[in-house]
DNA sequence: AGCACGCCGACT
DNA sequence: GTCGGCGTGCTC
């Protein structure tokens, strides 16, 4: 059995689906073909292991797997009625529980054990636990995350290359019959169970014989991976595994490649780059994660990839975590412009070849700087030696697209489980890792500086309060006198708005009618690119009404509170000659989007932008000066209590956009309110007195970083029905000293995309055994249909 | 979560 | 007569 023939196996039970006018395939004749398989043909010895597979359950799957499969072996099995990849987790004892039927066994794996590189390590599968723990959810969802779907795992096996010339040929039929010896009875002498040492063992003198011999090129790799080497294509690079020219060889040891990195151009720092760049070093060996904070501009990007430098020189991999898959790009032509290497992406926007590709060269070493969003960080690398979370205070790191939880607190939590080295960088770092700075539990190194001597642009508040903005006049004199004169200087400017569409709400003058979302009890938002009514919390659309539904008036409406579509259209009229972009999520729908405005704004074929905290991020615009803040008054009454901190970030990184080279930049900010203390503190860049303040308001209010928080969200279709479980729930809540609970209460913004929610607040100690408290209170009792239970561990959003 | 099975309405 | 809706139940 060579391992190629292993997709066959595959793809041959595949095809066992039932062809059009047959009955299902059998899945026990399956299962005791396979068996029989392994046991006729191999002799194997089998015992009972768990494998946990991607699914959402919390029960546990024992199969049958070959006694020489390691714990963290990636293995496929039939499951259910389908065929899944999951991981080969525990040894059961053994007498595991009496299941009704005979316990499968497993597919594929076998073939693998010798060649395959796909096995977790025993610290990944221990960080998995920490997390389905925090997240109190069942393994097999955070097995998705590190396995991901639509992968071919089947084809992770690694080659070599036999040299035509070198190699005698009886050796390379011995090489590459090596399997057979083992499937033909009789010839190998050991006894039940040795056949797969066998395996292994020739494999490894063999992959030993190859690395130690000069003459023979050492690089290991999936046909895929060899088709891009030798340039050919994957039904080449196939075909030479058929020749028997390519070898299934066993992983090498790591480093893989420890190749020199090439340079573009030297990446020199500063003086007060280096010092940085020591600092950092020193402090990774003292704490486990580091902060570096540094003001927008000072060159942040360049310490972490002279960091980052170091540990490729050591063959290690290093992970860049980025808030939003649109900052890779400025993140790569950073790289680009100092390293020649190679770099892998990886974030839910990749075609299935890149993405394919891209684990491919993750899990073998290939790679060693790869670019990712969140869902990377689970991911099974090779050997990282570096984690980088840029942005930290992102506050966008926590969203759910499956699960929700903070790509830094896991990035953190993943490197005290692996050992791994983590950097958080930010310009405005958050609460919480101040907080850890101030407790000693991260180092801590600071960038004071602009690179370059570039100066943080001035900051000045616009007291909107004689001139109240009116109906298509949001621009006050001043800043459009500002405006102009930027125009002027060839210069351009960012109109900053933090409110997507055209206006916040929809209102008939005759009967007060204000259009609202069906399932959310939102106001609908006003947008004119696609002419529509949305909202923003699920996306349900409708065309703008020719006539008030309520009262079938068709004299006009009231467009209440400017969104950044309006403010474009009053700069349209102002500035008729200038030339402007809107800068919104409805505006840019792919990075392709973002990276051609970027490159326009570049080229200085834009003179105004307008966006949302979408331009916020970490993008370098040299030519742009001048910052108009059109509003912000409307995030002061805010109930959240991080709001301030919000708004603090927000407005301090949209500011660091302007005068980034040798051109001054100017930010105003239109206010009703200028002696709000947080413009005091902002109007300096005062982020350290900020902070004090901030946190002594969150130790009063007994709040994040003070304090810990578990939200505990109870949804249903039926209003009554939240209520009623909702009341049981208090009912049969557990007591403990360190865990406080609050509620129930129903959650604002109430139903959210058509489903009721009421919600729990647990504060916690540090050290509350919340798992146990949840597990107990809310997975002893199977609820009904139609019942969510969602757990939100350390939420950022009270919706 | 998927996916199959199962049991009722509008169609070539 | 079937295609197809989604309610229910299972996955070693």
């Amino acid at each position: 059995m060579h391992p190629s023939i292993e997709p066959t196996i595959e793809s041959t039970i595949k095809n066992r689906h039932p062809p059009p006018n047959q009955t299902l395939f059998d899945q026990k004749r399956l299962d005791q073909n396979i068996q029989n398989q392994m046991m006729l043909d191999l002799d194997i010895d089998l015992h009972p292991v768990h494998v946990v597979v991607p699914t959402p359950l919390w029960q546990e799957f024992t199969y049958l797997a070959p006694k020489n499969l390691p714990i963290g072996a990636v293995v496929l099995v039939s499951f259910g009625s389908r065929l899944m990849w999951g991981v080969l987790w525990k040894e059961v004892g053994p007498c595991p529980h009496t299941p009704k039927k005979p316990l499968k066994t497993i597919i594929s794996g076998l073939e693998l054990s010798a060649f395959q590189s796909l096995i977790l390590s025993p610290s990944l599968m221990q960080w998995m636990t920490s997390m389905a723990r925090y997240l109190v959810c069942p393994l097999g969802l955070i097995v998705k995350m590190t396995l991901p779907p639509a992968i071919k795992y089947a084809e992770m096996v690694l080659y070599t290359k036999i040299p035509t010339a070198e190699m005698p040929t009886e050796k390379a039929s011995a090489v590459a019959g090596c399997n057979h010896v083992a499937s033909d009875d009789g010839v190998d002498d050991g006894g039940p169970g040795t056949d797969c040492e066998t395996i292994q063992h020739s494999a490894l003198l063999l992959a030993q014989s190859f690395t130690e011999s000069p003459m023979v090129n050492s690089y290991t790799g999936t046909v895929r991976q060899w088709a891009s080497k030798l340039d050919l294509s994957l039904a080449n690079a196939r075909s030479l595994v058929q020749k028997k020219e390519l070898i299934g060889c066993q992983s090498p040891a790591l480093p893989l490649n420890p190749t020199p990195i090439g340079s573009s151009e030297p990446l020199t720092l500063n003086a007060e780059q280096t010092d940085a760049l020591d600092q950092t070093l020193s402090g990774l060996s003292q704490w486990p994660c580091v902060l570096l904070e540094g003001v927008t501009g000072s060159g942040k990007t360049e310490v972490l990839l002279a960091l980052s430098q170091s540990f490729w020189d050591t063959g290690k991999q290093v992970l860049v975590l980025l808030p939003e898959i649109m900052l890779s790009y400025p993140w790569c032509k950073r790289v680009k412009k100092y390293f020649d290497m190679p770099v892998t992406f990886w974030h839910s926007a990749m075609s299935p070849r890149m993405r394919q590709e891209g684990f491919e060269n993750i899990v073998t070493g290939q790679t060693r700087l790869i670019i990712g969003a969140r869902s990377a960080l689970a991911l099974p690398y090779a050997d990282l030696g570096l984690i980088i979370v840029d942005e930290e205070h992102e506050m966008s790191y926590k969203q759910s697209d499956t699960l929700l939880y903070h790509g830094r607190d896991m990035a953190v939590l993943r490197g005290a489980s692996q050992k791994i080295p983590v950097v958080l960088a930010s310009a405005t770092p958050s609460m919480e890792t101040r907080m850890n700075v101030l407790q000693n539990r991260y180092g801590h190194v600071r960038l004071h500086n602009r690179y370059g001597g570039a100066q943080l642009p001035s900051f000045s508040c616009i007291d909107m309060r004689p001139h109240p903005p009116k109906e298509n006049a949001w621009i006050s004199p001043l800043l459009r006198k500002s405006i102009q004169e930027t125009l002027n200087k060839g210069e351009q400017t960012l109109l900053f708005l933090n409110r997507r569409g055209y206006a916040c709400l929809w209102m008939c003058y005759q009967c007060g009618y204000r259009a609202a979302c069906h399932q959310c009890s939102a106001w609908m938002t006003v947008h004119e690119k696609p002419a529509q009514l949305l909202c923003h919390y699920c996306g349900y659309a409708v065309p703008i009404p020719d006539a008030c539904p309520g009262c079938h008036d068709q004299s006009g409406v009231l467009l209440m509170g400017p969104g950044i579509e309006r403010i474009a259209k009053e700069v349209a009229t102002v500035f008729p000659k200038a030339r402007t972009c809107l800068l919104s999520s409805d505006h840019v729908g792919s990075t392709q989007d973002m990276t051609d405005i970027l490159d326009r704004i570049a080229r200085k074929e834009i003179d105004i932008l307008i966006g949302t905290q979408l331009i916020a991020k970490g993008y370098h615009f040299p030519y742009l000066t001048c910052i108009g803040i059109v509003d912000t008054d409307f995030a002061l009454n805010d109930m959240d209590f991080r709001a301030s901190e919000r708004l603090f970030q927000l407005l301090y990184q949209v500011a660091g956009r302007a005068g980034r080279e040798h051109r001054p930049g100017q930010v105003f900010l239109q206010t009703m309110q200028p002696d709000y203390p947080l413009f005091k503190y902002l109007r300096h860049y005062n982020w350290d007195d900020f902070v004090q303040q901030e946190l002594e308001k969150r130790r009063l209010l007994d709040c994040p970083p003070m304090t810990r928080m578990t939200a505990v969200i109870v949804s249903h279709a039926k209003q009554w029905e939240v209520e009623k479980i909702a009341t049981a729930l208090q009912k049969s809540c557990p007591h403990h000293p360190d865990i406080h609970v609050f509620g129930p209460a129903p959650a604002p913004l109430n139903p959210l995309r058509g489903r009721y929610r009421w919600r729990f607040l647990l504060k916690t100690k540090p050290r509350a055994p919340v798992y146990a408290f949840l597990k107990q209170w809310l997975h002893t009792t199977d609820w009904p249909r139609g019942v969510g239970i969602d757990i939100d561990r350390d939420p950022y959003s009270l919706l």
